[in-house]
DNA sequence: ACCTGAACACCGTTCAAGT
DNA sequence: ACCTGAACACCGTTCAAGT
């Protein structure tokens, strides 16, 4: 009789989920994430997140769709309309020329923004592995990437490889320093690693690393897709 | 009484253990590893691997390792003795001179075995991402390229960061193929995405995209580690 | 439509009991 | 030392029952 059973205005909807089990992840881990535990977080039971999600992984999924959409893509707003039929633009492949640095500094803007939108929330990074890249923020981030690219002179095919080079360093990146590098177990490993001493094995240390490799990686990639080629 | 408790020689091993777990991975993916599904494709109950490994996490650490394992690293060989003490190395950056373009072809055959050893087993590679760089094959790895690098000739920041790049970009780029891309629902996209008509949908062509990507970035990564720089 | 308790078929892991 | 059955404290998910 005092069954709660319906309120009159819904207790759940799917962004209220999302955002606390967001929370809960970036608070608690992904393992923190089990259905009781994110309804009871939510003030309700587990059975009654299915009423809005078909399943566990749904919620993940969106979880991980909304970080994903915190990517600034404003840098690819130029070459969003009219992208295929920019006639004017001169090869890519050339180092000048007013239009050549733009793709270069749309890309390196991009990969910055994206991987501080991975940083912001490292525990769902991966789980971002797992899922694939159907999800519309990253099919959002794909089309303008595309649309830039080849508006800016490049092939489809060539567009289409470059943009998927600079998803791989930047979701490489975002795992190899989220997804915790070394331990400060110390000189255990000296003995095993001639090359890899106990510099190597602090935690700060290895934040500066990780910035200092992703900045090396994003510029040495930018040069080098400007270059010219052979194929 | 008939209860068999424990063989005059021990059913189970570490190895044994691994291999059948890496088969189990390989044929159906990571969720059909559960201890008692383990156990039982090892004639065995599920208590009995407590006896060989901490936790299952620890079994699927020590697949990770095994797939790791796999990578070629024998064309760093030339570097790994007397590594530090290289003092007629030239400065790594030029393009020119015999040793040059050494580290880039040692850089270049490791990371298209790295990649392949991945994807011979696709599976484990979502798996690979949450535990970390500690594993033993890893360290063997890291320590062999930064070997490599700084006999080369670079200094220890910058062969970890390139190390580290090099890393992010192979781990990226398995996860990004093997992790699935697009699906073939086909033009339900179509109309939101602009840009992915419906040949960007197809596993197969997913498939050729993936190579080439990688190849493309392999090659400008490269390319713009060798460009010099300011800094 | 939306929340509930009860139930199902699982998990990973512990442990005393066997040899 | 190494395997066993039984048990514990969980899972994700389904579903009839409530309003």
């Amino acid at each position: 009789m005092w069954h709660m059973a319906r309120p009159r205005k819904p207790l759940l909807s799917r962004a209220r989920i999302v955002a606390c089990a967001l929370a809960l992840v970036d608070d608690e881990g992904l393992q923190a994430v089990t259905t009781r535990r994110l309804a009871a977080e939510l003030g309700v039971r587990g059975p009654s997140l299915y009423n809005h999600f078909r399943t566990k992984d749904d919620i993940l999924d969106a979880v991980a769709d909304a970080v994903c959409a915190d990517v600034d893509l404003s840098m690819f707003e130029p070459y969003t309309e009219g992208a295929e039929a920019a006639e004017g633009a001169e090869r890519a492949g050339s180092t000048d020329g007013p239009g050549a640095a733009d793709w270069q500094d749309a890309l390196a803007r991009w990969a910055r923004s994206y991987r501080a939108a991975l940083a912001a929330h490292p525990h769902i990074v991966p789980y971002l592995a797992r899922g694939p890249g159907r999800r519309p923020s990253q099919l959002r981030m794909a089309d303008a990437v595309f649309g830039a690219l080849t508006a800016a002179g490049w092939s489809r095919a060539q567009a289409t490889h470059i943009g998927a080079t600079m998803r791989y360093f930047v979701a490489g990146s975002a795992l190899g320093s989220f997804a915790r590098g070394f331990v400060d177990d110390a000189e255990l490993y000296a003995r095993d690693y001639p090359h890899l001493d106990e510099a190597h094995l602090l935690a700060e240390y290895q934040q500066r690393v990780d910035d200092g490799a992703f900045e090396t990686g994003l510029r040495a990639l930018l040069a080098g897709l400007a270059q010219p080629r052979d194929d």
